[in-house]
DNA sequence: CTGAAAGCGCTAACAT
DNA sequence: ATGTTAGCGCTTTCAG
């Protein structure tokens, strides 16, 4: 007689009077005369047996599980990220595990340690910076990982990474041919992964379009509404004669549109206001806010992508590690272009309920 | 010879010279001689030995995973009960499964029967809507389950809720005292948890405020910000006398923002507009949203705890199922209030780095 | 085609 | 204080 606690295989093969393997194969589809197969099912529904994925985890040492690690998961970006991976781990059969690391350093490399504890599969990590800490414990991940962000050469670990400095090219030179000479750069701390690239890709842009570098135009702070507004007021005393705004992402360029509007600025007539990351905020600002779309849902796919591959069947010899960058991408709205995105006109559809 | 594979505590136990149970008792903290436990911890460290979560999960019986299941991952709303329920189940121990139902109700009914399948130890589910086979669903749990949402009375599950009928009466009394009577209403599908109680909730508020309910001011299509868009143009066209835009979230009030710029109204003096659930788009628009905050992270929270309560020691008599429901809290800013909410003021900081 | 039995890695009696 | 052993639920040889 079977006792207390959910139906287990054991339990199906009594009321079926069969051995628990025959009710093993059954159940996985593999061959049985079909008198038995009849019964093992019927008992099987009879009872509501489900199967517990532990024990199976335990004999097939996977657990179909995929863990994402995140600085912040409320940051836009992230949560595209986090949507697209979800979505292509589920359709591989995998559950989605969301760890936030609290942008903490410690915590990033405790998530990639803590693989050993055969808790999921595989690992997407998004790094708030790349230490020699990480560097060491990514090459000996004790799981396969595939990171969201710039990793060295030579780090025997795949990687996806965002081309800000194309991105920021995009940008500028979008505010340039729009007849602005004096853009000013808000940009959030420095030493993180995006804002040392953003930084760059700024640089860079400038150069290229041959035009100046001013350190007075320049600031760097947080990442933040509220940031974005103080940096720009104070850049408006410093530098009244600024025509255009180019920010590190749509939260700080918010809080440009802000600070701007504070002053009686018209824009895009007095100043354009550009952003990055094209997050939903980009289209709740007024004018709605040109944003360079750095591709954080492709990047995450992909990342899912790579991951999949390597937990496929590892036929063959090991695969070396692969880097593979998303292209960026302008999209052009009012806060740039006087005539562009009229109020409720494309995308942004898809009906997010709420 | 411990061949190939990870350490496990057989590895240990060959190492230390010692027997597995010593070994497990040392690294669980029970006693052991000072001698072994300095053998067996050495051993362990030059392994590099991490327990194998599955297989203690499955001695256990549990997993220390708890499951979120929400209609959309993307949505403002969802994201900040993501974000607290992470932050308290991380502090309890706890690993967070994230699961995207996309809306379906099928699959709300297959996330719930999937307890069974032993893979997290408890479910906070947020359904779209609650149909008759969800309160069969649910009382026929396989294991603990809190719902976000209201569920009737007589379902054996926790539940926590909004209230929509007080947020919506304090937006509306809000515009009413800032002279509005004619306050129109955007609301998304009302065959879903929350937009039908928002539209009871709008009815409610304007009854209590002696104001009559004019089906003419009152639209319902999707919530997202090109519906609100179009719904406010169209509300235009019918009714030119409106004062007012009540939306039932903030992205069909940035919807309403846009309409209402494109036609040359200006906000709040020719109409003012409130959105409800207080996201990050709320201070992304321009004049900045007043909206009622449904305490969409507190609830969470709760969840979380009451989740985590079921699953503590279940000493005693079961525990009958709870009810609770956040308050509701008006954040009035400029799209009703001339004055309110100055650019980079407080709130909003907390630095989400991009 | 089916049953008996081993074993995944760990914990907890039970015996010494 | 420590070792031996059973067993969590399942898959998979290996015999029959």
């Amino acid at each position: 007689m079977s006792s207390g606690g959910p139906p287990t295989i054991v339990s199906i093969a009594e009321r079926a009077g069969v051995s628990i393997a025959s009710v093993s194969r059954v159940l996985n589809g593999l061959g049985a005369r079909p008198e038995t197969e009849d019964r093992v099912r019927r008992a099987a529904t009879e009872l509501g047996y489900v199967p517990n994925a532990v024990a199976r985890s335990l004999k097939g040492g996977h657990t179909r599980q995929l863990t994402f690690a995140v600085p912040d998961i409320g940051n836009p970006v992230y949560v595209a990220m986090v949507r697209e991976i979800q979505a292509v781990a589920k359709a591989a059969g995998y559950r989605l595990l969301l760890h936030s690391t609290d942008a903490d350093v410690a915590e990033e490399l405790g998530v990639v340690r803590s693989l050993a504890d055969r808790t999921s599969d595989g690992l997407v990590l998004v790094p708030i910076r790349i230490t020699p800490e990480h560097v060491e414990a990514l090459t000996a991940a004790p799981g396969p990982v595939v990171v969201i962000g710039s990793l060295p050469d030579g780090v025997p670990v795949d990687a996806v990474q965002a081309d800000s400095v194309t991105g920021a090219a995009l940008a500028v030179h979008h505010l340039v041919q729009a007849g602005r000479r004096r853009i000013a750069f808000v940009n959030g701390p420095v030493d993180t992964v995006p804002g040392g690239n953003r930084a760059r890709g700024y640089r860079g842009a400038l150069a290229a379009c041959g035009l100046p570098y001013d350190p007075g135009l320049v600031t760097a702070t947080d990442f933040g509404v509220g940031a974005g507004a103080r940096a720009v007021a104070r850049l408006l005393d410093a530098r009244p004669g600024l025509d255009a705004v180019f920010c590190a992402n749509d939260q700080l360029a918010i809080g440009a549109v802000q600070a701007l509007h504070a002053r009686g600025w018209r824009i895009p007539e007095d100043a354009a206001v550009a952003g990055m990351d094209d997050s939903d905020l980009a289209v709740a600002a007024w004018p709605p806010l040109t944003s360079v779309d750095l591709g954080a849902g492709e990047r995450g796919r992909r990342a899912a992508r790579m991951l999949l591959e390597r937990l496929g069947p590892g036929d063959g010899e090991p695969v070396p590690a692969r880097r593979t960058t998303a292209a960026p991408r302008l999209v052009v709205r009012g806060s740039t272009s006087p005539g562009a995105a009229p109020a409720g006109s494309d995308e942004q559809e898809g009906a997010r309920s709420a």
